[in-house]
DNA sequence: CCGCATCCATTTGGATACTG
DNA sequence: CAGTATCCAAATGGATGCGG
């Protein structure tokens, strides 16, 4: 049966999960550092997030255990971001994603174009 | 090296899409739909998910060629939703999200309590 | 049954200014 | 350099009512 309980309990919880890292920058974060650990002005010039998003960004993904922040005391100061192993075992899957998306990034640009076509026609 | 200028020009696209499939209900729906086509009603109870989001969450799909909708104009009328092939194209990567989640939802959990616990440590 | 339109509350996110 | 705080605009999302 497709409608099999256990699937109907799990989706409850894969949501909670995807509303966690499935936001706009997680993601990219976590892609960001899968060759190793970055400072905050890294990630910044290499994602194009304002420092308000990335700031908030990088707090949760700690706050969830996905990213360590090391800090040095330094003059200047210097914060380096690095995945955790629960972070690390994110690679995979994020990995997975992005090359989806890479391959089929103009495919839904082809399919978008299309509908909006025939929306227009059926306006018309 | 791992500032490899491909990784950064790939940032942008992947961040397009993971923009379109990447909001609180499209990998669900996606996920819902994974042993063929359902009607709306289905979904709708399947994700506890509002009609209006629900709604707009699967003309963004449609629009984007990820599923296909079937319009039975009988009394009464009947919807029916399947993925495309592009949809079906994302059912791995969906899989690997979606098993991901659900084996480290309780480490997030976890991880978060510490995260308060110190802070509100911190705070006292 | 399916789904759009409207109203309204909440959330998100950019811009700017300021601190250690 | 690495943030936090504030203000404000825009997007998101639920509730309700209506129409095919």
């Amino acid at each position: 049966m497709h409608t099999c309980p256990e699937a109907m309990g799990h989706c409850k919880k894969i949501n909670e999960v995807l509303a966690r890292v499935g936001d706009r920058w997680s993601v990219l974060v976590i892609f960001s550092l899968r060759n190793g650990k970055r400072r905050f002005n890294e990630l910044k010039r290499e994602l194009n997030i304002s420092q308000r998003m990335l700031s908030l960004t990088l707090r949760d993904l700690e706050r969830d255990g996905l990213i360590s922040r090391h800090y040095h005391p330094t003059i200047p100061p210097k914060v380096e971001y690095d995945l955790t192993d629960l972070g690390q075992s994110l690679r995979g899957p994020v990995k997975v994603m992005t090359e989806w998306a890479l391959a089929n990034h103009e495919a839904i640009d082809t399919a978008r174009a299309a509908f909006d076509e025939q929306a227009a026609e059926a306006a018309a």
